[in-house]
DNA sequence: ACCGACGCTGAAGCCCCGCTGAAGATCATG
DNA sequence: CATGATCTTCAGCGGGGCTTCAGCGTCGGT
């Protein structure tokens, strides 16, 4: 079972993660908001452990920005009891349980578990828009039954538009979903990986499932094209 | 959260109504494909449990027809395991997830909160005048059935307009909407884009959705024209 | 009925947008 | 450290859409 820690107390986070790892779990570590959203995307994990004060992207940010797009792992927050904001804003932005700290290793523990189990039948989440087979979850896609290999970046943006399948989504928010929050350079790279993607998908099949709307951004056709 | 289950063995689809009422979801129940398939189409549900065995119209076929109607709510289908059928045969007709029974009911449960999430999202919005409707989320428009393709500035008009149908729009609001909140240019490229506007929304249908109210400004008739 | 203002529209040029091949940078892997 | 894959940057191209402009039609006021 793999779980991430995303956890600025360097101290709690290095014993979580021995206690852990003792424990059988898989253990990373992120120090800050926006290390932790990277990791969380680029690696599969079960389970993010988020602690909400964090330096740069606090951990509500965090959940709610993976939840935006599409994060399916289990979220369990770290509360300070006497902190300024309280559970419900948790639960609010996503996250599926709670901790207050100071709390119990044997606890958390159990917590952990329960939360791995429960979140675990979410999995696998499949997109499948005519022919086209999208499946979140394996990170693969398939059009009339064949496998098609993507790349890592392929792949997110072909993911980023499924979620979104029939609607035009700009490019600024490929980037932002697929990139990160703020990207700097050309929005150039997305025009690179669609055209991969297409070279891909669709020119193979005569098909056009990934159309551009001119001045807006692209639109994943809901029946595949 | 609404929820239909189609299910012919009567105990397990008792059985799931309760549970899934006991936490919080609406549901209603079909025991037969023709049956499911009316009340499908007569009450607006989030999602569709459907499962693939049942008497007169199986579930494929069920499914591909709400599919082939338009039908938008997700479909979540319940395979058996040993079944003549397989899931890629579920997700061909248009469903959205499937399950193999014998399922585990807390699965169950998180697939549906899944499957409705991610359906919710899809629902476009939709503006309806008439026999013109305007698909913000996709950007696309249609009268009377048939796709019009629009470019940027002229959707962009058109949404402006729909979202304030039946009321008067003057240039100037139209201006600081789609262009530029100071634009300093000449009013008439509005007059431009409302022209080929109506030559591909009006013109080919004989009817006037945008109507000119002299001295003042544009205005989309709330009934289509 | 006349006149001026307002609105419509076809044509044309230009510019911006998006596509793509290739080269350089970066990352993973043995 | 070497190698290959992937990602990013860059520049050129091609085309479609945006804008401008001018001429004409239409509406309303006098």
């Amino acid at each position: 079972m793999r779980v991430l820690i995303v956890e600025d107390e360097r101290r709690l986070a290095a014993a979580l993660q021995r206690g852990l790892e003792a424990e059988g779990f898989a253990v990373d570590i992120a120090h800050d908001g926006v290390t932790g959203l990277r990791q969380a995307t680029r690696s599969p994990y079960d389970v993010v452990v988020l602690d909400i004060m964090l330096p740069g992207l606090n951990g509500y940010r965090v959940c709610s920005m993976l939840r935006a797009s599409g994060y399916q792992a289990g979220i369990l927050m770290l509360t300070a009891k006497d902190g300024e904001w309280d559970e419900a804003e948790a639960l609010d932005t996503g996250a599926d349980d709670f901790l207050s700290k100071p709390f119990s290793y044997v606890v958390l523990v159990a917590r952990l578990r329960a939360l791995a189990r429960r979140v675990g039948g979410r999995q696998p989440r499949l997109v499948s828009l005519g022919d086209l087979a999208v499946d979140l979850g394996a990170r693969t896609c398939a059009r009339a039954g064949a496998p098609i290999r993507l790349t890592a970046r392929e792949f997110a943006v072909l993911e980023h538009l499924a979620l979104r399948a029939g609607d035009v989504v700009s490019k600024r928010d490929i980037l932002d979903a697929v990139w990160d929050e703020h990207y700097e350079g050309d929005a150039n790279v997305v025009e690179v990986h669609v055209s991969a993607l297409r070279r891909k998908i669709d020119a193979p099949y005569g098909r056009a499932a990934v159309q551009t709307v001119r001045g807006v951004g692209y639109r994943l056709a809901a029946d595949g094209g």
